[in-house]
DNA sequence: CCTCCTGTAACTTTTAGAGTTACATCTAAT
DNA sequence: ATTAGATGTAACTCTAAAAGTTACAGGAGG
């Protein structure tokens, strides 16, 4: 019923990195501190977000920084990045309709339909989100 | 990462119900058998349902029947009753950020907001689409 | 009053997500 | 060269939410 927490945990790093990677070497070990998710997944998220051009990694040394300025860094190419069919896993779908029924045997069509104009629009309001906003809202006092 | 399947459940059954509603007694069992889901599934999210208005169950004999014109019923009424707070928890959120760290202290408040606005954008993307559509869609040649 | 249905509660099964352990590999510094 | 500290990944376990299952009380109509 949701979009794994990984989205949220890429959002905390990449703005950490944002705020820190410049002074610190921001580790995996770093943010799994900041966020209380384990190493290995950070690892795992920061993994994707290099393979999606969104932040680089020396090798050896480590340590993170973005590599794309943050207005280019949408919500949808994270959520993309991290999970690149996310849009349409994102209603679920009953696997087992009956094919003896005639709406059974339609049933997968249409919903195929309907579900595509969610995934888009959800898809356009992620796009219109970027880590700039982001930081922008964290830079406000609460 | 997605929305329950219950959603689907439910526009199979009010799709089922709009086509043989009127000649033949819906019932849980019947229903049951077409989505491929178990009869008891069916009966909550019928229930739901009912409490939403979008149908309604003579007690006793069963069957179930709309009680609303299609056009009325969208998918953002059917989440809402099957999951009130569907959209709430559409993106979750890690539960442990580190409170000693500036990032980890703000990041559900930024999160928040940034998050409320994929809620809204969502919800209206699920309002614009109606069982009346689905209906048409369905009587649409494959 | 017997049968068929719904409404629910309690328990079990399944499965996806996250955590854990382990280790190969790379770089820089000593 | 060797060592220390970092990433990249694979394999396995743990956990929690969703769905299925069993069971039974209660209403309506023949």
């Amino acid at each position: 019923m949701h979009i794994s927490n990984k989205c949220s945990v890429a959002v905390h790093c990449l703005l950490f990195i944002h705020e820190y990677g410049q002074q610190t070497r921001v580790t995996s070990e770093l943010l799994s501190k900041s966020t209380g998710s384990n190493p290995v997944t950070i690892r795992s998220i920061l993994s994707a977000l290099k393979k999606a051009g969104v932040l680089s990694i020396p090798s050896g040394t480590g340590g993170a920084v973005l590599s794309c300025p943050p207005e280019e860094i949408d919500l949808c190419r994270v959520c993309s990045a991290l999970e690149p069919d996310f849009a349409e896993k994102l209603v679920g779908v009953h696997a087992q309709p009956s094919q003896l029924c005639p709406v059974g045997r339609d049933i997968h069509r249409v919903l195929g339909n309907v579900y595509c104009r969610v995934q888009e629009d959800l898809r356009a309001s992620l796009r219109s989100i970027t880590l700039a906003d982001v930081i922008a809202d964290y830079h406000q006092s609460p």
